[in-house]
DNA sequence: TTGTAAGCGTTATCAT
DNA sequence: ATGATAACGCTTACAA
């Protein structure tokens, strides 16, 4: 190519690249030789000599769950727009399985790395001293100076008690997934500060944890309503449990909103959408974090000093039907 | 390393890479070594010199649908076992995006391609005469000279027709989503092939095309109600409808499976597990699909003469509940 | 402004 | 059995 255009690869290069000290006649002729080849620069071997290959590694445990994939969206785009492309290696929940895959991104030569964990709560760190940044989205790495991107499952849940109150329910539950998850007990918190705040006690006397099914939800439902009779509006650990709630409710002669309102959590559209009534819902902004990611490794990779410790980015609610207001 | 050890590069190479004519006493010598400073090869140095890089590009228009997903784990896992990264890449749906991706795959030497869909029907290939082989999955090339892998729709249809019809139906309706999607006729083919095979005709008269909601499922079921008061059974284009009309019934007073019994398709877990009572659906064994395509990537790109055309590969039927044997 | 040459880290060829 | 050397395709001093 640098033939047909009748300079050294020297030159050619700094025409493609945009450098100074090129004629415009020259790089002219170059870019026309180019495009006459259609000549496609070999990113390897430019990596190779530029010390950089413009990738980075998405280390999965869990390509399954619906959450890992906003988050891997989310850091795709972000760092497609630095024309940085992603390797993505799932780990399935094995740490045999990371640490071969993490071996294999660092001969690889990445750039950085984003962890990417299949629970809301801490995990291993995956080793200090790499030669490249590391960035944990969802769950935190377990060292704290490790930088780590999570939501902020304890604002969420105020968020919806907040709301709930807002709609001038005062006899509100709370019923949850599996206790095993620092989120339910985050979420929990929140919603329970909130109550506080306004002199209330919770519904139905304690949160009801479960597990994260519909099942789950309508059993939990049946209990609550024994319990807790007067009880005006349920905040659901997620839009699963939400779903069960909703069904329990129905069969239960409740009208919703109007008896009870419900919210839910996750903003799973598929779910929360098609409910009856649709379902008002925390979204946990997870494609946002995968973007937050991504920018927080560019920056890192790019020299800006790494920041360390957990930041927690907010919830957003989005409303429906089931909280609506009722005159 | 080769220096510590004692030895020049090109030795140590042959040592690291269990190549002949090295001296086991030298081999030693040099594994010691690269212990010791924790050497861990370039693979980009690699890459560049051997002319293959053992990673591929997977390309997908819609990272959101949960059909890429299982199909990507699949590719994943399969390529993960002869040591191939992954390459991810999410064009949106957007054309312009995917030829952008599409350049970058290729000048970072990815040595085969996946594209996978977001729908099932087919699409435009991505270019003839590209360097590298291209495995088409889910959403066939519309080039019958590219390789595409698909999932048996119409079988499936015919599959939940047989299991239906083995268990004494004989009123059977079929409410499918919108159909504008091919797979959604295809679906209705191959489930009506059946009905007149057993020489029965379609509950309901026709198939009731709709979109792929759960209110859709609702709704028609209403309608069918109306029209074909003597259902025994409904065959449902998804899950997501399935669930609509399982709703629809109860509200009826139908009892499922007593008296009519319901299949599903997608086997989307979440939904079909948890619902009342749980969904005998069509599974597309995605992943299976995407194992299967990168197999097929990997036969092409070790040399075997790529095949060409549609491979559609088979269904299965999960059953559960919904279509349990009543005495 | 342009070209020459070294270097990136590996593998392969071919002497020794 | 081992090592010197070229090659992979690019970037970048540095020399012209």
């Amino acid at each position: 190519m640098a033939r047909l255009a009748e300079v050294s690869t020297a030159t050619a290069s700094k025409a493609l690249n945009d450098r100074p000290d090129v004629s415009p006649a020259t790089r002219a002729r170059v870019l026309a030789a180019a495009e006459r080849l259609s000549f496609s620069p070999n990113a390897v071997a430019r990596s190779l000599s530029e010390g950089r290959t413009g990738t980075v590694g998405l280390l999965t445990s869990d390509l399954e769950g619906r959450f890992s994939l906003p988050i891997l969206m989310g850091a795709e785009d972000a760092l497609g727009a630095s024309s940085t492309s992603v390797f993505l290696c799932d780990a399935r929940g094995d740490a045999i399985r990371e640490q071969h895959h993490l071996r294999a991104l660092l001969s690889r030569q990445v750039d950085g790395l984003i962890v990417v964990g299949a629970r809301p709560d801490s995990r291993p760190s995956i080793g200090r001293d790499l030669p490249v940044p590391v960035v944990y989205a969802y769950s935190p790495s377990e060292d704290p100076r490790d930088l780590s991107l999570v939501c902020d499952n304890t604002a969420g849940g105020a968020q919806a008690v907040d709301h709930l109150l807002s709609l001038g329910r005062s006899r509100v539950a709370h019923i949850t997934g599996d206790p095993g998850y620092g989120a339910a007990h985050d979420r929990a918190r929140g919603a329970l500060a909130r109550l506080e705040d306004a002199g209330l006690g919770l519904a139905g006397d304690e949160v009801l944890f479960g597990d994260w099914t519909e099942s789950w939800g309508r059993g939990a439902t049946r209990l609550l309503l024994q319990r807790a009779h007067d009880v005006d509006a349920v905040f659901a650990g997620s839009d699963q449990i939400a779903r069960g709630v909703l069904d329990a409710l129905h069969e239960a002669g409740r009208r919703i909103p109007r008896d009870v309102a419900v919210v839910g959590f996750d903003n799973w559209e598929a779910l929360a959408a098609e409910s009856r009534p649709a379902l008002t819902t925390v979204d946990m902004q997870l494609e946002a974090l995968g973007r937050r990611a991504a920018e927080r490794l560019s920056a890192a990779i790019d020299g800006r000093r790494q920041a360390t410790g957990v930041e927690q980015l907010p919830c957003r609610l989005v409303q429906r039907h089931s909280s609506a207001v009722v005159d």
